[in-house]
DNA sequence: TCTGGGGTCCTTTTGCCC
DNA sequence: TCTGGGGCAAAAGGACCC
């Protein structure tokens, strides 16, 4: 999609239409999530502070973000994507890969095809996108961004090195600031340059993985394939306080929040995971993160929340000045396939019971119908991150 | 200028066992 | 008892993506 999240929110709102709107949050220290291409020619683009971007373009008008509405728009993309083809992957909300090789003697070629994706959800949606079209997943998504926005290229497998070597490097997927400002260091700018350094080269610059992965995209090789839904890696949630924190009980509420979110995620996707992890992120920007693996997988808050502050205390700090802390949990698995070693002396009920009582009344009295004690706040207290009424 | 929140993947370090 | 190294898993950090 183009400019997804102001595209979705320009529906509602249709008399900005043609002005300058920035989608991002309310608060001082959010960042531009999407922005419309009258906003992006003063110079704003996403993940820019919005500070920045309400300098380089005054008149910009700024809405806040309508998760909800991109998750339903979202999902009627995604669902027109799935008459094509059932080989459909996801990137994120706006965006996935299609292995069309199956849908041609029903639908045409590819380009018939991607028109045809383009009108429905033109038509069903009222939002463009663009449709990159390639022998690989790769070169496909280059496609896409270089005909954006409401347009589609085809790039037949012969063109792929001519379309792929004027490109600057920080246009292949996977060169960041970083990694671009090591390959300028090397005098390489242009993918061509990456295509005819000796891979060794690369290879000790940027690590073997890395180095070979380029080496081969720079010649349009990339084999990957198409993969409908991969089971998720980790569960996680983290915050960023509106002003810095150094009150030790702050932080344990928000390690509290933050644990029972991702418990209550695990158990609505019927798994549980092994490891958590904290991230700390200090008023500096340095960021740490502690990670602990429990003897069992868990989907329980308590245990989450227990772990996660057992790791922030070993921490050691005396009232730093805290900017995010979030919690994870990795090594996931199905809930079915975990077995549960039963104790001798184990209570009968315990946290896991009282979780699902809560998650039940979630159900039918909306999300923070039950919450613990420590969560509820006393009305008027500043809050750092907007919930729903009790 | 001041940097979100959701993730994945890779590399290096560390601790443990043999 | 000390020293070292290989193998391994977990932990930690960092780059990157949308």
């Amino acid at each position: 999609m183009d400019a997804f999240y102001a595209s979705v929110s320009l529906l509602t709102r249709p008399e900005l239409r043609g002005l300058p709107v920035i989608v991002g949050g309310g608060g001082t220290r959010g960042v531009v999530l999407s922005a419309t291409y009258e906003a992006r020619r003063s110079g704003v683009h996403s993940a820019m502070p919005m500070m920045r971007a309400r300098r380089m373009c005054p008149q910009a008008v700024v809405v806040a973000p309508d998760f909800d509405a991109y998750s339903r728009a979202s999902d009627g993309v995604m669902e027109v994507f799935r008459s094509v083809t059932p080989l459909v992957e996801p990137i994120s909300l706006d965006e996935a890969f299609l292995d069309v090789r199956g849908a041609s003697r029903r639908l045409g070629g590819p380009r018939q095809i991607g028109e045809w994706i383009r009108a429905t959800i033109a038509d069903e949606q009222g939002i463009t996108c663009s449709v990159g079209v390639a022998s690989s997943k790769f070169v496909a998504k280059l496609a896409s961004a270089r005909c954006k926005p409401d347009g589609l290229l085809v790039v037949p497998p012969d063109d792929v090195v001519a379309f792929l070597h004027p490109l600057p490097v920080g246009a292949l997927w996977g060169v960041g600031e970083k990694t671009e400002e090591v390959l300028h260091r090397l005098g390489l700018h242009s993918v061509g340059d990456l295509a005819h350094t000796p891979v060794p080269t690369l290879t000790r610059a940027l690590g073997p993985a890395a180095g070979a992965h380029l080496a081969a995209l720079a010649w349009g090789r990339d084999e990957r394939a198409v993969v409908p839904h991969e089971p998720d890696k980790s569960i996680g949630a983290e915050n960023t306080f509106s002003t810095d924190v150094d009150d030790p009980a702050v932080i344990a509420r928000e390690l509290l929040r933050l644990s029972e979110k991702t418990a209550a995620r695990l158990r609505a996707s019927h798994q549980v995971g092994r490891t958590v992890s904290i991230k700390v992120r200090f008023a500096d920007f340095t960021t740490i993160t502690r990670a602990r693996t429990l003897p069992e997988a868990t989907d329980v808050g308590r245990v989450v929340y227990d772990t996660a502050v057992g790791l922030y205390e070993a921490l050691g700090l005396q009232r730093a000045r805290i900017r995010l802390v979030g919690v994870r949990v990795e090594g996931i698995l199905e809930a079915a396939e975990q077995v549960h070693q039963l104790q001798l002396g184990e209570r009968e009920h315990g946290w896991r019971d009282a979780e699902q009582a809560v998650d039940r009344a979630a159900r039918r009295f909306g999300a923070g119908a039950v919450r613990p004690a420590t969560l509820v706040r006393p009305s008027g207290e500043a809050q750092d991150t907007p919930r729903q009424a009790p």
